[in-house]
DNA sequence: CCAAAAGTGTTGCGGATACACCCATGG
DNA sequence: CCATGGGTGTATCCGCAACACTTTTGG
């Protein structure tokens, strides 16, 4: 075995919430194979780097990097024919950027819809072996980047509901209404403001900041501005079940 | 970039749960670098395979394949120093056999055993970027596969609460303390056996054989035997919160 | 004064834990 | 008949969803 030539790639499924619906960064390939199918942004591995600093780097040339909230790794992609001519195993990546942050992109490049998980499907919480069948997040993928773009918004919607997430998605200072349309899109289901506000405050993961949104054009009550507590990954909901002895209602303690 | 020569490998930290307490399968180096250190199982990933299929290959040189019960991807180690030499880049499973299973394995591999979760720390549902320090769940490792058990014995722990992962760690039928002991040595705190029947039950992963195990030798109630529902993996209780508006208590329907 | 949007109070449901109680067996 | 382990019934807790109601603005 192995003496086929063998590379190693990564890949990041970049998201982002923008006009209601969740969006993901590709380029479209201007070259055959797949030509003109749209591809996600990454690059071969360095020698000297690891595929985290590697995804980091790759996106730099397409992004911001302050822009860029959270990234994790999704898993790999190592079918040996996933892409043509030399095999090349891909190391992907989720990647979040807040919706109001807007960076300067390649010509080739563009913010492209994803679909939300349909709102009756069984969400897998992590990508890995059984995936079930269902439309793809988006069309016009490249090679096997649909499956990773799939994974990446899984991933999203899961992490969601038991993680302070919503934090790499949402700008700085926000208003609960409009913190609620990105959960409506990333999750696909209707969420009442109420209860997401509760829930968060409750969690300790919204504080206000004081200072209060500007009504719309029809008028209304102006809206309290929050920011999120803390802006890196914190598993709020550990133990769904078979908490801990007198742990009863709060979450485990960090 | 990209002279340096790389390579990839699969490994996998499989688990079981004998004598109260999780075992991890690991062989110890008779050769330098780090001879006498323990090592997980694996090896160089084939051309005409993907890792997934490499692993369960390489599995099957030191375990029975029929006695893995579940076997998932949990991400890659790439540091580009992580061993000495040639690079190496490696793709780490967490495997699953059941308790009872016991297969013959080479005469440099041995069951290890791994230290439970610190009950008080905080769990991390999925092996990446960030991990928080505390004392390692294995000592004596090779390499980074001491990270690797880490990151296994973690997401064991996380995947017990909302899926149907102890199918994995039982043998076909068992009593409900067996199970319940299975369970406090995987999740490290104490476990009602009142309260796992009821969960399980209510979540339809648990079904009566009929037959009852003999009581041990002070007597006592004989036990009924269970099994479970279903041997794959099965996520029952997917969004902790912001359900779908209607589904009050239910989990997903699948 | 009315419409519109935001935020709070309150109710009710249901899962989960905790604990008391009953059951079945060996000695 | 007593000790031991297994299983069930029941009270309570608590998070969350649902919805009614109050608050604050613009016209």
């Amino acid at each position: 075995m192995g003496t086929r030539q063998t590379g190693h790639e990564v890949l990041a499924a970049v998201l982002r919430i923008s006009g209601g619906h969740p969006q993901v960064l590709a380029w479209q390939r201007a070259r055959d194979p797949d030509r003109g199918c749209w591809a996600l942004p990454g690059g071969r591995l360095g020698d000297d780097e690891d595929v985290e600093r590697s995804v980091l780097r790759q996106l730099a040339e397409k992004v911001d990097l302050r822009e860029v909230a959270h990234i994790e790794q999704l898993g790999v992609f190592s079918d040996p024919d996933r892409v043509p001519g030399t095999r090349l195993i891909a190391t992907a990546f989720l990647g979040l950027v807040p919706s109001d942050a807007d960076p300067l992109v390649p010509p080739d490049t563009a913010w492209r819809r994803v679909a939300p998980g349909p709102a009756g499907a069984d969400p897998a919480p992590d990508g890995q072996l059984v995936r079930t069948a269902r439309p793809p997040a988006i069309s016009g993928a490249a090679f096997d980047h649909g499956a990773i773009v799939d994974a990446a918004r899984d991933r999203l919607r899961a992490k969601l509901s038991y993680t302070n997430l919503g934090f790499a998605l949402a700008p700085r200072e926000f208003t609960i209404s409009a913190l609620r349309d990105l959960y409506v899109a990333a999750l696909g289901h209707p969420v009442s403001a109420t209860n997401l506000q509760r829930v968060l405050t409750r969690r300790a993961l919204l504080e206000p900041t004081g200072a209060v949104a500007p009504p719309g054009p029809s008028g209304g009550r102006p809206a309290a501005l929050f920011r999120f507590t803390a802006r890196t990954l914190r598993v709020t909901d550990a133990f769904a079940v078979l908490k801990p002895p007198g742990e009863h209602g709060r979450g485990a303690v960090p």
